[in-house]
RNA sequence: GGGGGGAUGUCCGAGUGGUUAAAGGAGACGGGCUGUAAACCCGUUGGCUCUGCCUACGCAGGUUCGAAUCCUGCUCCCCCCA
């Protein structure tokens, strides 16, 4: 890959939009020529605890800039947490502590280890150089109008419609672009979703007197409902650090409609035409898992699937809940559904009359059953639920 | 500083004195069908010691036989003018 031009374009598969056009092949024989690596920044904001898939193909592009040899510089916006990111959003964000957003900066920093290689990574906290006297940022807002950051659409169509916007999140793009600055990022990467945020680092970079960055904007996976990104407030998220089971199950859950772009952008080979869908969906759940598991994962968990969901066996990987008796040696079910799933004795008493709930796979019927005809069985709450191995306690009333 | 608008269940959103636990929609959940897909159909969606009781329509009072709906005060939010 000493070629530039060769190196530039294996580099934007996958890759929306890379700004200005031809800039990277010309800044990789740059580069070359100086004998230095790339600095290739990513910025991510801690405002919520788990990587997921979506943010895994980000990750996965740049861990390509290191197998080039290139340094990664991920900051961790501790800083610009506090401020929340307009971007594609129609309404403020919610505001986070700054324990809640210190303990995801750490969880962060941790599973990105996971994709991308140490030694070519520099992690830093933007609060290094934000947490700045007000004239320095006086001189950074200086180098901005005002035109220039309602300009982008989702703050003008908010503006247009009434819709609140605060000045602290029109400050948003701005301090990550003097992020780039803070870094002298060579090239910044983001979703499309980034698309002003990346150029306006261009801008702020330019004011500061440094060589101006590449954009490039990778694609946003869709989410496990097939419709909307992914995105852990939507819910619709696989988490890389999330379990075979769920990683495999969720995985099978898509839409069909989302089969070509997951297999795409998180596996980076085209859909396999020759056969049908379920079976590419079987592959692509079954090599996720291993790729965040380890080998032979995948395996072990498609056979568990199948056992459960297509034979409809029992879990075998119940987890114990210990429950007790009234003292007649009756037990009401709802309160041991309630007290089992983590939900109110209503929604179990309702569960109950859906016939949700199940004993040994047998449909439960009636509210009170005898100790001893639940001791030992497993309990399931819907199908797709975690089963619970009964276990008769002597604790005195079951939690 | 002035004027106007608003706060309803997970979300959106009806409702302006009386069967209102609160229309409708979304989402979610459960069931059926299936490939745990989609589509489709059915049901559920505040809590509980459940033929009943309790709690709920920003907060606190008040009027009334009866209030989410009327009155008073308060808090918060938005818009416009200056």
């Amino acid at each position: 890959m000493g070629d530039p031009t060769a190196a530039a374009s294996w580099l934007e598969r996958n890759v929306v939009e890379c700004l200005p056009k031809g800039g990277l092949a010309l800044l990789l024989s740059t580069v070359a020529k100086e004998g230095r690596p790339l600095r290739v920044k990513l910025g991510i904001d801690p405002t919520a605890p788990d990587i997921h898939l979506g943010f895994s193909v980000v990750l996965g592009k740049l861990r390509e800039f290191q197998e080039l040899g290139h340094t990664v510089v991920l900051i961790i916006g501790d800083w610009t947490a506090k401020v929340g990111d307009p971007s594609g959003r129609s309404g403020s964000r919610p505001q986070l502590s700054s324990e809640e957003i210190e303990a995801n900066a750490e969880t962060f920093a941790a599973q990105a280890k996971l994709v991308l290689l140490e030694e070519q990574l520099e992690i830093r906290r933007n609060g290094e150089w934000l947490d700045m006297p007000l004239e320095k940022l006086f001189e950074i807002l200086r180098t901005t109008t005002v035109a220039q950051v309602t300009d982008r659409d989702d703050i003008s169509k908010r503006l247009k419609e009434g819709s609140p916007v605060s000045v602290l999140e029109l400050l948003y793009p701005i301090l990550q672009g003097y992020d780039s600055v803070a870094v002298s990022a060579d090239v910044e990467l983001g979703g499309t979703d980034q698309h002003f945020n990346l150029l306006l680092g261009r801008d702020l970079q330019r004011a500061f007197g440094q060589p101006e960055q590449i954009a490039m904007e990778l694609p946003i996976l869709t989410g496990t409902d097939g419709v909307k990104k992914m995105s852990k407030s939507i819910g619709n998220y696989i988490g890389v650090t999330e379990s075979p089971a769920e990683i495999y199950g969720k995985t099978m859950s898509i839409p069909d409609t989302a089969l070509e772009e997951w297999c795409r952008l998180l596996l980076d080979v085209s859909l396999d035409g020759s056969i049908g869908p379920r079976d590419a969906k079987r592959a692509l759940a079954s090599a996720l898992v291993e790729r965040f598991h380890g080998e032979g994962t995948g395996i072990a968990a498609q056979a568990d699937f199948d056992s459960r969901f297509i034979e409809n066996e029992l879990p075998t990987d119940a987890t114990a809940f210990e429950f007790a008796g009234d003292g007649e040696g009756m037990v009401h079910v709802p309160a041991l559904v309630a007290a089992a799933y983590g939900v109110s004795r209503s929604e179990a008493r309702r569960n109950i009359e859906e016939g949700a709930i199940r004993l040994n796979g047998e449909r439960m019927e009636g509210l009170d059953h005898s100790a001893e005809t639940l001791a030992g069985g497993v309990l399931q709450r819907g199908k797709k639920r975690d089963a619970r191995l009964l276990v008769l306690g002597n604790s005195s009333q079951s939690a």
